[in-house]
DNA sequence: CTTTCATAGATCCTATAGGAAATCTCCCAG
DNA sequence: CTGGGAGATTTCCTATAGGATCTATGAAAG
């Protein structure tokens, strides 16, 4: 994996190089992501080295990042496995934790959000385009990006770190994302995240927390459809 | 570091040999809880292996699951630094996501808990006698631990994994474990713990919602007296 | 005496090698 | 023909070595 020299006048603190542990980390999340590695399948690290053309060390290290953040397990001395997609239990005790955090993000946001903030809400929003009726794959990806930076965007307006990391460690659009890739809604989910928006922008924290909820319980509902 | 064999009948899956990289693990989550590395301090990897007698490849895994953890930050190509003790705001932001979580938590476990259940929140606090009076750091040590298993038991016994993989992932006895060694009020803790234990044997949901919430808040106004 | 620059030493990151453990394949026996 | 066992191969884990980068120290100049 070609390493790459920062230019001249680089910021304080980046380093000169690319750190390839970082980049393994960033590739193996994407992988999973798009399903690159079958759910459940193990992760053979030798292959995998080979195929990135990487040593294992950096491998190692982006696994055991990836395993703390539940996204692979570990069996010691058996190999790496790509968490599973999401069961039915498992999807709804994750929106149940979206239902507990992201109303209340969506009311402080409300409250808390100053013009800056408000205008990067608004940028977000104006930044995505109606997804094109059968747009497959692509279409899809970008609007599950779209909802990744919105709804970060909302927890991080909260102002509070904890419910903000809290939210990310979910990787719930990484696991939202694998449940399907044929989401024909995304019309809908402009329609609900226009209507948290107008919320925001009105600093009306009870009707944020409404329309975040109704957002969530109609995502859901749509998600839901596809579990086996 | 010595590897020890397993005894013959081990249970399925068991390795036969400890896995360094996850020894260390735990070991440098209890330095960091136990200071014996200064918070904000750099991480030397040629050093610290060293003193744990092992090669860096296991301490280097460690640390990136510590990293993925949050426990400690990494400066690329400058070194690992072990987390700081929490700011007021950080401190006040975590309390908030424990308000979020565990009363809705402790709601769940009231109507969830079977008998088997119940029965381990009564061992759980039957286990734990009085803090002496001046008790100490072993004294302090043993409150935080019992106060985290009776939380942890909670919301493993509220039955949502994404709740309770979020509540562990705050890794918040640590964090708060870190603040004080000197919380005398330890006796105050334990009796709010009843008042929760009562309604969850109870089968009271809102009650329990509501010692919950009366207890967090209580702990958050002890632990507050003692940040800068 | 202070500041700057250069060099040396320390530290970080990753590749590689080797031993332990798991897995797979083939052969033999029933 | 099937099942079990043995051996070979693959995979996992960790130690070590080397190059890149950072930091600290010492010397020289102002």
């Amino acid at each position: 994996m070609p390493s790459t020299q920062q230019p001249e006048g680089r910021a304080a603190r980046l380093p000169r190089r690319q750190i390839l542990t970082d980049e393994v980390y960033e590739t193996l999340k994407a992988m999973i992501m798009n399903s690159e590695i079958t759910a459940g399948a193990r992760v053979n690290i030798d292959a995998l080295a080979r195929d990135l053309r990487v040593s294992q060390t950096p491998l190692r290290e982006a696994l055991a990042r990836l395993e703390s953040d539940g996204l692979v397990t570990k069996a010691a001395l058996k190999g790496y496995s790509v968490s599973q997609v999401l069961t039915r239990a498992e999807f709804e005790d994750l929106y149940e934790l979206r239902r507990l955090l992201e109303p209340w993000a969506a009311a402080r946001c409300a409250e808390r959000a100053g013009r800056a903030g408000r205008a990067r809400l608004q940028a977000e929003m104006s930044s995505c385009r109606e997804p094109a009726p059968a747009g497959g794959y692509q279409s899809y990806r970008r609007m599950t990006e779209h909802d990744q930076r919105f709804h970060g965007l909302i927890t991080e307006l909260a102002g509070n770190r904890a419910v903000q990391a809290s939210f990310e460690r979910t990787h719930c659009h990484l696991h939202l994302f694998r449940i399907s890739y044929a989401d024909r809604l995304g019309t809908q989910t402009l329609l609900e995240h226009h209507r948290i928006l107008d919320a925001l922008l009105a600093g009306d924290p009870e009707q944020a927390a409404a329309a975040m909820l109704a957002h969530l319980d109609a995502s859901r509902a749509r998600l839901s459809a596809h579990l086996p």
